[in-house]
DNA sequence: CAGTCATAGGAACGACCGTACACAACGACG
DNA sequence: CGTCGTTGTGTACGGTCGTTCCTATGACTG
C-alpha cells in the first residue's frame, strides 16, 4: 500500500536548482504565503532537513526563486526590446511583453503580484523587486526617453495589479492604446 | 508588581469600532501578516477572546478595517471631486489626492499596499479593493470620460506600488506631469 | 581499500497561530 | 430578591511553522 515512492536519489546534484524550481512552482500555484518550507519540501519530493541544507533560510530560498523568475522575464523582455528597430516598434514590443508574457500567462501575472506582496512583507526580497523595475525601465530607454520610460514602467505596474485583482479586466487592445497615449 | 493596569471596563459599549481600529493600526505599523488576533488583542489592551466574540472570524474583523479605511479615503477623494468645476481642476485634484494622501501619508501609502497584498491573498477581501476601484473610477468619471478613467486609474495603483516599493520615489511634480499626459 | 567529508535524511523543539468553549460578571425583569 | 439571557474573559486544543541537530550514507582522495 504505501512505501511512499520516495525517488530522491542518495546523491543528487543539481537538487538546490531544483528546489529553486519548486519554489517558484509552489508559489505560483499557492502563492507566496502557502510556500513554506514543508509545501516545497513536498512538491520537490525531498526531506524537509534538505532545505534548510542547501538555504541558510526560508527568504534566502524565496529571494533565489524571484531572481531567477525575474532574470527570465527581464532578459527575454531586453533582447526584443534590443530587437526592436525604432520607438514605435519599441512600444509594440511592450504591449506584447504586457499582453502576452504578464497578462496572456496567469503563471507570470501571479508570479508578478506575489512578488510585489513578497517584497512589501519582505525588505530582503525588495532588492529582487527593485532590481527588475531598473532593469524593466533600462529596456525601455533603448528607445525612450527617461521620463517617458519611467512613467510607462509605472503605468505598466499599474496595469499589472489591476489585471489581477480586478473583475473584467482591460482587453489587449485597451491596454495598447493607454500605452501609445502615454508614450505617445 | 504586576497588576497590568487592565483598563477595560467590564460594560464597554464601542469596543468593536475600537477594535476595527485598532486592526488598522496594527496593519499600518506592522503589515497584514502581523495582524494577528493575538497582536491586535494586545494593541486594543483587550483579552484574546473579545475579537472571536466580536468578529466571527479574523478575515471578517480585517475586513472591516479595510473597508472603514477606503471609504474614508474613496469619500474624502469623490467630495473633492464633486467640487471640482472642471477636467482641469479635477486633474488637480487627482494629482492632490495622490501626492498628498497616498503617497504624502506613509500610513495610507502603507494601508493602501497592505490591502493589494490582503486581498492578492484573500479572495473575501478582493471585494473591498475591487469597490475601491469602481468608486475611484466613477469619482474620476465626474469629469473624465470612461476609458481615460480607467487609464487614470490604473496608472494611480502603479504610482502607488512604485512608490511604495522604489527607492527615489517621483516627485510631485513628476507625477503630476505623468498623470497629465495621460489624461492630455 | 581505508578514511574523510560534503550531502542526505528524519525527528524533535519551541513558538505562534485561529478558534472553541466553559465559566464569570452583569443588567433587565419578574 | 432571584432568575435568566447577554456580554465579557481566560484557558486550552490542535495544528503549522522555521529551524536545529544528530545520524546515515556514499563519492571521492590518498
Amino acid at each position: 500500500m504505501s512505501a511512499p515512492a520516495r525517488r530522491a536519489r542518495r546523491h543528487d546534484p543539481g537538487r538546490r536548482d531544483r528546489l529553486v524550481d519548486t519554489a517558484l512552482d509552489v508559489i505560483a500555484e499557492q502563492g507566496v504565503t502557502a510556500a513554506t518550507h514543508r509545501a516545497i519540501a513536498r512538491a520537490a519530493d525531498v526531506p524537509l532537513g534538505s532545505l534548510t541544507y542547501h538555504f541558510a533560510s526560508l527568504t534566502e530560498l524565496l529571494a533565489a526563486a524571484f531572481t531567477r523568475h525575474v532574470d527570465t522575464v527581464a532578459e527575454r523582455f531586453d533582447e526584443r526590446m534590443r530587437a526592436a528597430p525604432d520607438r514605435a516598434a519599441a512600444l509594440e514590443v511592450l504591449v506584447e511583453h504586457l499582453t502576452g508574457d504578464l497578462l496572456g500567462s496567469p503563471r507570470d501575472l501571479v508570479l508578478a503580484v506575489e512578488l510585489y506582496v513578497a517584497a512589501a512583507r519582505d525588505p530582503a526580497l525588495r532588492a529582487v523587486t527593485q532590481d527588475w523595475m531598473a532593469r524593466s525601465r533600462r529596456s525601455l530607454e533603448r528607445h525612450l526617453d527617461p521620463v517617458t520610460a519611467r512613467e510607462l514602467d509605472a503605468l505598466v505596474e499599474g496595469l499589472v495589479l489591476h489585471s489581477a485583482l480586478s473583475t473584467d479586466p482591460m482587453t489587449p487592445d485597451q491596454i495598447r492604446s493607454a500605452l501609445t497615449r502615454l508614450a505617445g
